[in-house]
DNA sequence: CTGTTAGCGCTTTCAC
DNA sequence: GTGAAAGCGCTAACAG
């Protein structure tokens, strides 16, 4: 039994008489032989693997990233290196190199921000496509959440709930996440011929900022009666404050977040309204752009916008 | 020039003349030539590479430890393929077929809870390691954080807080990670010579639950004056409803949570004190272990109960 | 010091 | 239908 007749049979080429399959299969059984795919993909001139580059250090956004990008490539035909650069330049392009040199068949750059990034060049040997923070070169492909859209989404919500007296509670103005959902809040309103009952009020990202601006939208517009917020963490806080001045969501004011990160939206009392970016869809795209990159197929470069959804819970709308 | 000689002029073999190697290094820059790692791989036996196979969902555990474990590896020099079986087996057996195929030097196991999970079996041809869920099979190699010295930790800083009139509310009792803190609670209080004010209170990990609990607890043992609390979860629900019922933290009651998960803790009303699992030092000390047994040392099988911190900050010991 | 040769584990022609 | 031979890109052993 020579050595190629035994690859053909179990690689199902269909110059092997069954019989002669059938031993070598039940052989390769019995020995638990499993093929290298080192020498494999050295034949082959692909490996079957991918790059994951990030920088998100709490892997908030990679990991639905992540298992939507194993969910398009299917389990097991293709694996994923995970990379964290920590921020580092020096970081990252160490672990480029560690990838090329793996020869992966692409590589997914995935950011920790909406914000475009630099771009790793466009000498790289293999595609690259870039997952929530878009490249900075119009040459590269890109996929990020429509932050526009879920700001509009946002205020249609409340506004669907019934409210017109809305504001807008949002993060770090250094961010293009906060002002495109700001925009896309204040399009929403003036498509509807509304005002917001102020300016939307940039900070930062964090429960405690979202005590404070309710604080004092309560003071200021005590007949305000919805409130949308840039982040989950902002609503918690928001939430919070509307509660210890004996205000009712979403009775008296409806509070929408964003993000759906679900440990806060669940927790939360009443459940948290919020946007979901559907970023495991976002990494299902980013590895079908890879996916044809490979094959070969030519890729249409610049920044692909994916839709977000609404996420309905008890604080815009009660439950009985 | 042949072939092997300008391997070993870039491998810094000692059988080439320097200028010779200075010749080889510049041709090679120019070309940006970057060696074949799978070729490198299939001649040296080994390819650098490890699987980290993971049910954890949510990423919160695993991210630390694939830090930890990239940190002992050393950036670049080993690269980790990340595959998530979802909970489900055959993903698992699947996802463990493809890493044994692609020839990874070792395996990193990340459950999501601290009770044992299932061996993956003896007969893995490439070093084990579980981590934070242990292995069913005393003979593989486990790694888990010691939640009873954690437990004890948390009751042993209330008393040097100055507080005797102590309760602990925990999650799921069918969680061991609920049952070994709760132990270390009660041992601790034992040793102090104190009794709890209640029985430990188990019921689910959520911030519901610490609210409705803490609402029991201050309505029936109105003296309490420490809440040991079994996550940050749960100590989140409690701080609210203390907060309800118009007692200050600490003051009137310090509050402790556990997993100093940060979203959760720096954003409390005070800042959450809590126990922290140390996971980048399990991830680091897992590799470490993979990395011994690549070198052929003997592993000292079992699981290591590695030391957890605690993480002081306002709920117990006031800011000024 | 340099080059030739063999071989890592596999797949793929191409004769037989 | 089967097997011998070549080669994927690299390194190690050995001759020159």
């Amino acid at each position: 039994m020579s050595i190629a007749t035994a690859s053909k049979a179990l690689n199902g080429r269909d110059q092997v008489a069954p019989a002669t399959r059938e031993r070598v299969v039940r052989a390769a059984e019995q020995l638990a032989f499993s093929p290298n795919q080192q020498a494999q993909s050295l034949v082959a001139g692909r490996t079957g693997t991918v790059g994951l580059l990030t920088s998100d250090l709490e892997g908030r956004f990679v990991i639905p990233i992540l298992m939507g990008a194993e969910d398009a490539f299917g389990a097991g035909q293709v694996n994923v290196f995970l990379c964290d650069a920590r921020g580092d330049t020096i970081r990252e392009q160490h672990h480029l190199r560690a990838l090329l040199s793996r020869r992966v068949d692409g590589i997914i750059v995935v950011g920790r921000q909406t914000d475009p990034r630099p771009t790793l060049g466009a000498d790289i040997p293999v595609p690259v496509v870039y997952a929530y923070a878009p490249s900075d070169s119009p040459a590269d492909v890109s996929v990020t959440p429509d932050n526009y859209s879920g700001g509009r989404m946002a205020l249609e919500h409340l506004l669907a709930c019934g409210r017109t007296r809305i504001a807008h509670v949002t993060g770090d103005p250094g961010y293009i996440a906060a002002r495109d959902r700001a925009d896309g809040v204040l399009a929403a309103a003036h498509d509807a011929g509304i005002e917001l009952v102020a300016e939307p009020m940039f900070s930062e990202w964090s429960e405690r900022w979202g005590r404070a601006a309710a604080d004092m939208l309560l003071e200021r517009h005590p007949d305000i009666d919805g409130i949308v917020c840039g982040s989950d963490q902002i609503a918690r806080g928001v939430l919070d404050t509307i509660r210890d001045r004996g205000r009712t969501v979403p009775d008296d004011v409806a509070v929408i977040g964003y993000d759906n990160w679900e440990v806060l939206t669940t927790n939360a009392r009443p459940e948290l309204t919020s946007i979901d970016a559907n970023l495991q869809q976002l990494g299902r795209t980013a590895a079908l752009r890879i996916f044809d990159a490979i094959e070969g197929k030519p890729a249409t470069p610049g920044t692909d916008h994916l839709p977000v959804r609404l996420v309905i819970r008890g604080s815009t709308i009660a439950r009985r």
